[in-house]
DNA sequence: AATCAATATCGTAATATTGCAATATTAAAA
DNA sequence: TTTTAATATTGCAATATTACGATATTGATT
């Protein structure tokens, strides 16, 4: 056991891998592409969409909210949500950054 | 309940939200980042990088390989493992089409 | 062959996630 | 005001994840 065991983590790689972990079940990634095919705040028909009943979808979306990838809230019985724009252009950077520095480094032996 | 409600989840859906899935841990994203760090396939010091224990950080090595974002193996004492760049590439890619059709979408009310 | 160093696997406990039926909440409509 | 439509919350069972001590495996070294 080395001397940097007892360290944490960085804010970067805990921004990411709740980000991740939000993205982590094909269902939240459903919603993610719904949100954006329909180009609208106001989408009520999200469990339409999903092979789960409607408290289930509720569910996903709460941890996509708590996650920070939507945002919005619930009028009575019109939805509100649409995606944050922000959370996935960390993603996005995040993942070219890494791109870009593996594309500068020297071959590997696997 | 719709008519749709009993379809599966598209293959990009399901291998975004696996890819995701295993970089929804801080731990596991940190390996990432130590891998990338390194330039370098064998790093058997990975252990003293992380507060967790051995058998810990194989567990997440392995779930890491299981989803394809690492490849390599392990030859008696010596450890092989390195980034796939096929994977990054595709989250690269995945966040990169939601961020450029974001862009081009009218402004939402939240 | 016996030992060593490094990593994997097993077993297990604690915790988290998933999914849904039942129920609650909320604001609009009748 | 009662009803209705849409979404959230609760409660609970099944499953998955996380973490680690103990042990096994593996290939090199002595």
């Amino acid at each position: 056991m080395g001397a940097t065991n007892t360290l944490h983590y960085t804010e970067t790689q805990k921004t990411v891998a709740s980000l991740a972990k939000a993205l982590g079940h094909p269902a939240r990634v459903a919603i993610i592409e719904y949100l954006l095919s329909v180009d609208a705040c106001i989408c009520g028909d999200i469990v339409d969409e999903l092979p789960l009943a409607q408290p289930t979808v509720s569910q996903h979306l709460k941890q996509l909210k708590n996650a920070g990838l939507i945002k919005g809230n619930v009028e009575g019985n019109a939805i509100c949500y649409c995606i944050d724009e922000q959370a996935i252009e960390k993603l996005k950077t995040y993942f070219a950054n890494i791109s870009g520095r593996l594309a500068e480094q020297s071959p590997k032996c696997c």
